[in-house]
RNA sequence: GGAACAUUAGCUCAGUUGGUUUAGAGCAUUACUUUGACAGAGUAGGGGUCACUGGUUCGAGCCCAGUAUGUUCCA
C-alpha cells in the first residue's frame, strides 16, 4: 500500500475518532468484567479548553485507554459544573449587551436567560475534548444542575441541616462588592499593592472626662483605610507599651464624627508596627472583629453591600469607598488630624472573579460545621485507603483537615441551587425539600397553617454540588443502590490539580463517606500546574496561554499530548514550551518513517531467499528484540502503576527510537535493493504492532493509523485490542540482553575508532579479536560486521601489527584497513583511557586499603570492590599492552 | 509570623533500603557525516565541588542539624 510522505494527522484524527464513536468503544454498561471508573473533574460550563485541561484530560485518557486494553470495563464520565459565579457573570454580561439590567428582571426571568446562555454556549469544552482524543462515554454526560442532580443537592442540604451540621450565623466574610456575594477564603487572591499608611491623631479625654486640646496631647493611629475610622469602636494598645500605659481606660474622640471610644489594652497589638496604637473597626476587619467580640465593643457597619458608605458612616453616605477615602483625607488634613502619610506596600485581597478589592463584612450566611463530617475523610487518607500521588500531598491534606474551618456555603447569586429555606414575614424559617414540605413544617414547628412563605434568595456554593460528583453522576443519591452506582462506585482514579485539594478533593471524600459509607476513589493523581517557560502561571491577563485548539490544528493532537506529557514530571509543576510539541511531532515522524521502511520491504519480500540474496542468516535480532520488548513492557507497567506517566512515555520513546529504529531495523535491514526474507519481515511487523499497542494510550491516533497500515486487514482496532498479560520479562531474557549490550558497545567503539582514524564509511575493514568468550561473539559477529562494514572477523591469539587497537569490555580487538594508522592519535586515545581507569582504580584501592572498610562493610560489598579492582587492573594492563604493540 | 516541599549539566528532571565502575536521561549546544525509511536524520563529543556549612558513618547526591534561596499553603 502506498503511504504518504508524512502522517496526515488532520484526516486520521477525524476518521478514527468518528470510527471509535460509531463502534461505541467508549460506551460502558455494567457486566461481569472488573470496572475501571474515572469521573472527569467537571470543568466550568463556561470554560474553554486550556493547557491545564489538556494535561489533566490527556492523563485521564491514558489511564482509561490502558485499562480498556487490559480487559477492564473502562468508564470515563464527562460533564460540567454550573460554576455559579463565573456563569452568572457571563449571563449578566450578555444581558448588558442586550441593554437589560439584571436588577430589572425577576429571578425566573433571569434564570431563563441563564439557561438560554448555557444551552447555546455552555459545554463547548466537552466538544473540544473530542479533538484531544478523549475516550469519554458521552451517553453519561452529567451537569450539576440536571433535575435529578439538583434534587440530590437539595436533599443533602436538608439532610445535613436535620443532622445539625448546617447552621445559620452572622460571621465576618469576604465580600465582593461588585458581584455582591460572599466569597470563600480561597476565592480571594492577595496581591501586593502600593498604598499609603496614614498616621492620624485622635483627640483625648483626660481621666476626668475633659477634652485635651489636640495640640497638647493626642494619640496617633496608623491605617491604610482612613474611611473606616467612621466605624471605629476603640483604640487598642499593647498593655506593656510604656508610651500608652497611662491612657488605658481613657477615651479618645473619632475625628469628624466625634464618637467617644475607649482605649483598651490587648496584647494582639504589635508595639513596633505603625504608631503602636491600633484602631479597632469590628465591622470591617477580621482581627478587629475578634478583638471587638473579646472586649464587647459596639459594631458600626459603615459600608453598604455595593461598597458605598452606609448611613452608619454618618458622612459621605452613598459615596464609593475609594472616593470617600480621598475626601476624608482632605477633611482630616483640614482639621489637623493628619500627622504624616507614608508610602506603604501591603497585601490586599481581590476577588478571584471580579478582581475588585474584597471587603471583610459581617453577614448572615449558611455554614457547614466541618468538624462533624471530616474525621472519616482524614483517616481514609492517613491510613492509605485513599492514596495520593505524589504522596507529599498527604501532609498538606492532613494539616488542613486537622485545622478545618467551617464552610460558608451561601452565595448571593441566582444561578445555582437555591437554598431550600423558607421564611415567613416574621423571619421564622424552616429547611425543607420544597414549598409544600415547608408549609407542612411550619405547621408542625410553629403551629401556623398556610403561611405566606418566601424562599431564601441565595444559592449554594458550586462546590456544595460538585462534592457529590463521583456518586451522583451514577445517581447514587437520586436513585440509591441502582445498578450503575453499585457497579462503578467507588471509582478508581481521580486526576486533578493540587489547587483544589481542599475545595473539591477533601469535600468529595467527606461526602463520599457521609452518603455512601465508602470512599469516592482509590487513587488521586495531582498534576502539576502548567506554567510558561519563564515559570509564570498561565493566565488571560498575561496572555501567555497558547491557543490549544490552534495547536492541535497545526501539529496534531498526538504531538500536543506528547508535548504536554513529556514535560510533566510526576507531581511537579511543568514549564511548558512549544518546543516539546516539536519533539512530539518528530517522534511521530520517526514512527511514520519506520512504517515507510516496512512498506518498502513488503514490496521486496520473498520466501526462501538464496544464499546470495540473503543478508541476514541469524534470528538473533528477533530474539533480542522480543526480550527487550518484554523487559520494557514490564518496566512501563511498573511506572504506570505508580502514576509515573511521563517516565513511561520516555521509556517507550527510547524503545522505539533507539532500540527499534536505530538498532533492530538496522540489524535486519537487507542490503541496498536486495529482497528481505518474508519471515524476517513478518517478525518486524509483529514487533511494530506490539509497539503501537504499548504506545496507543499515549498517542491514540497515529498508533491506530499505523496499526492498520501494517497489514491489509486487522482483525480488531487497536483502541480495543486486548494486551497479552503474559507478555512480561523472563529471567532467561537476561542472557541475550547482556549480549546486546556487548554488541552495541562494540559497534559504537569500532565506529568511533573509524571516525577518529578517518576511515570512510564505504571502506571495509578486517576485524581480529582476542576474546574470552567466543560463544558470545560468534552469535553476534554477523551483526557486528554488518554495522561497522567489516569484510572479515577472525579470532587471534597474537597482536596484529599496523592495526587500530581497541579494548572492549575485557576483550581486545584489532582493526585493519588500507588506511595508514596514525599511531600518535592512537596512543593519545589509549593514554586517556588509562588515566581514567587509573583514577577509578585509585578510588577503589583507597577503599580497600582502609582496614575499617574491610572489617565493617558487608562481605558482598567488599567482594564487589575487589572485583572492580581486578577488572580495572586488567583493563589497564590490556591498554598498556596495546600501547606497547603500537611500537 | 507559622508550615510543607524543593535546590543535581545551559534548561527540565531521574537517581528505589547509604557502597553497583571517580553522577544518569531528554532537550539544547559543538564537530563531523550525507543520493539508500527519516536533515523533522545519523555518528561522536563537550558540559556537574550533587545550594552552602557542619555532623553521623569505614563510606553521604541519599541520613541528621543549621544557613541561604525558591515555590506553595495557612495567618
Amino acid at each position: 500500500m502506498e503511504v504518504s510522505k508524512n502522517f496526515d494527522f488532520t484526516a486520521a484524527e477525524a476518521k478514527w475518532y468518528r470510527h471509535w464513536l460509531q463502534n461505541k468503544y467508549f460506551e460502558s454498561t455494567p457486566d461481569e468484567r472488573e470496572p475501571y471508573t474515572v469521573v472527569i473533574p467537571p470543568p466550568n460550563v463556561t470554560g474553554i479548553l486550556h493547557m491545564g485541561h489538556c494535561l489533566n484530560n490527556t492523563i485521564q485518557d491514558i489511564l482509561v485507554r490502558r485499562a480498556r486494553m487490559m480487559g477492564k470495563n473502562a468508564c470515563w464520565v464527562p460533564g460540567t459544573d454550573h460554576a455559579s459565579i463565573a456563569t452568572e457573570a457571563k449571563v449578566v454580561q450578555m444581558l448588558r449587551e442586550r441593554g437589560i439590567q439584571k436588577a430589572s428582571l425577576s429571578r425566573d426571568e433571569f434564570l431563563q436567560y441563564a439557561w438560554e446562555w448555557k444551552e447555546k454556549y455552555g459545554g463547548i469544552i466537552l466538544q473540544q475534548l473530542k479533538k484531544l482524543g478523549c475516550s469519554l462515554d458521552w451517553n453519561r454526560t452529567s451537569f450539576t444542575m440536571d433535575p435529578d442532580y439538583y434534587k440530590s443537592v437539595i436533599y443533602v442540604f436538608n439532610d445535613l441541616y436535620s443532622k445539625g451540621y448546617i447552621y445559620r450565623g452572622k460571621r465576618m466574610i469576604n465580600w465582593d462588592p461588585r458581584a455582591k456575594t460572599a466569597l470563600s477564603d480561597e476565592e480571594v487572591i492577595f496581591k501586593e499593592v502600593q498604598g499609603k499608611l496614614y498616621f492620624l491623631r485622635y483627640q483625648l479625654e483626660d481621666s476626668n472626662g475633659t477634652l485635651i486640646p489636640l495640640e497638647q496631647e493626642s494619640i496617633t493611629i496608623a491605617t491604610v483605610r482612613p474611611e473606616t475610622i467612621l466605624g471605629d469602636a476603640a483604640i487598642a494598645v499593647n498593655p506593656d507599651d510604656e508610651r500608652y500605659k497611662h491612657l488605658i481606660g481613657c477615651h479618645a474622640i473619632v475625628p469628624l464624627i466625634n464618637r467617644r471610644i475607649p482605649i483598651i489594652a490587648d496584647d494582639y497589638v504589635a508595639t513596633d508596627f505603625g504608631s503602636g496604637a491600633l484602631k479597632i473597626t469590628p465591622a470591617h476587619d477580621m482581627n478587629d472583629n475578634q478583638i471587638g467580640k473579646k472586649h464587647n465593643l459596639d459594631v458600626f457597619d459603615v459600608l453598604n453591600e455595593d461598597g458605598t458608605m452606609s448611613l452608619d458612616a454618618q458622612l459621605y453616605v452613598g459615596m464609593d469607598r475609594f472616593d470617600a477615602r480621598k475626601e476624608i483625607v482632605v477633611a482630616l488634613k483640614d482639621a489637623g488630624h493628619v500627622v504624616k502619610i507614608e508610602d506603604y506596600t501591603h497585601q490586599v485581597g481581590f476577588s478571584e472573579r471580579t478582581d475588585v478589592v474584597v471587603e471583610p463584612r459581617l453577614s448572615l450566611q449558611w455554614w457547614v460545621d466541618m468538624k462533624k463530617i471530616s474525621s472519616p475523610a482524614l483517616s481514609a487518607v492517613k491510613d492509605g485507603e485513599i492514596n495520593f500521588h505524589p504522596a507529599k500531598f498527604k501532609n498538606l491534606y492532613r494539616h488542613w483537615m486537622e485545622n478545618i474551618k467551617d464552610w460558608c456555603i451561601s452565595r448571593q447569586l441566582w444561578w445555582g441551587h437555591q437554598i431550600p429555606a423558607w421564611y415567613d414575614a416574621e423571619g421564622r424559617f424552616v429547611v425543607a425539600m420544597d414549598e409544600s414540605d415547608a408549609k407542612k413544617k411550619f405547621s408542625e414547628n410553629f403551629g401556623i397553617t398556610n403561611p405566606s412563605l418566601k424562599q431564601d434568595e441565595d444559592c449554594l456554593d458550586t462546590w456544595f454540588s460538585s462534592w457529590l460528583w463521583p456518586f451522583e453522576v451514577f445517581k447514587g443519591i437520586s436513585n440509591p443502590g441502582n445498578k450503575d452506582v453499585a457497579y462503578y462506585y467507588p471509582t478508581n482514579s481521580l486526576v486533578t490539580a493540587p489547587e483544589i485539594i481542599f475545595f473539591w478533593v477533601a469535600r468529595m471524600i467527606m461526602a463520599g463517606y457521609e452518603y455512601t459509607g465508602k470512599k469516592p476513589f482509590s487513587d488521586v493523581y495531582f498534576t502539576g500546574i502548567v506554567r510558561d517557560s519563564q515559570g509564570r502561571k498561565m493566565s488571560k491577563q498575561l496572555g501567555n496561554s497558547p491557543d490549544l485548539l490552534g495547536m492541535i490544528d497545526d501539529i496534531g493532537a498526538d504531538a500536543v499530548r506528547f508535548g504536554i506529557l513529556i514535560a510533566s514530571p510526576a507531581g511537579n509543576d511543568l514549564l511548558w514550551d512549544k518546543a516539546s510539541n516539536e519533539q512530539g511531532r518528530n517522534f511521530i515522524n520517526k514512527i511514520w518513517n519506520a512504517l515507510k521502511l516496512i512498506q518498502l520491504w513488503k514490496e521486496r519480500a520473498k520466501e526462501n531467499l538464496s544464499v546470495e540474496e540473503s543478508t541476514l542468516t541469524t534470528n538473533w535480532p528477533h530474539d533480542w528484540f522480543e526480550s527487550r520488548l518484554r523487559e520494557v513492557s514490564t518496566e512501563v507497567d511498573v511506572l504506570m502503576d505508580h502514576f509515573k506517566l511521563s517516565e513511561a512515555l520516555k521509556t517507550l520513546y527510547t524503545l522505539i527510537w533507539d532500540d527499534f529504529c536505530s538498532w533492530y531495523l538496522e540489524w535486519i535491514k537487507p542490503g541496498f535493493e536486495k529482497p528481505i526474507d518474508a519471515k524476517h519481515l513478518e517478525k518486524a511487523i509483529v514487533f511494530f504492532e506490539l509497539l503501537m499497542e504499548k504506545l496507543h494510550p499515549f498517542l491514540p491516533f497515529v498508533t491506530e493509523e499505523v496499526y492498520h497500515l501494517l497489514r491489509d486487514k486487522q482483525e480488531v482496532d487497536i483502541c480495543v485490542k486486548q494486551v497479552d498479560p503474559t507478555f512480561k520479562f523472563r529471567e532467561s531474557d537476561r542472557i541475550i540482553l547482556n549480549q546486546a549490550e556487548i554488541l552495541k558497545s562494540a559497534i559504537t567503539a569500532i565506529r568511533d575508532a573509524r571516525v577518529k582514524s578517518g576511515i570512510k564509511n564505504k571502506e571495509g575493514i578486517a576485524v581480529f579479536g582476542t576474546v574470552k568468550d567466543k560463544e558470545v561473539w560468534t552469535s553476534i559477529q554477523e551483526l557486528l560486521c554488518k554495522q561497522v562494514n567489516a569484510i572479515s572477523f577472525e579470532y587471534t591469539n597474537d597482536p596484529i601489527q599496523d592495526t587500530i587497537q581497541l579494548v572492549i569490555g575485557g576483550d581486545r580487538f584489532y582493526l585493519k584497513s588500507d588506511q595508514e594508522i596514525d599511531t600518535s592519535a592512537q596512543r593519545k586515545e589509549l593514554e586517556a583511557e588509562i588515566s581514567y581507569y587509573q583514577g577509578f582504580l585509585d578510588s577503589v584501592e583507597k577503599k580497600l586499603s582502609n582496614e575499617r572498610f574491610v572489617q565493617n562493610a558487608k562481605p558482598e560489598v567488599v567482594e564487589l570492590e575487589r572485583k572492580k579492582q581486578a577488572d580495572a587492573m586488567e583493563k589497564i594492563k590490556m591498554l598498556q599492552e596495546s600501547i606497547a604493540n603500537l611500537g
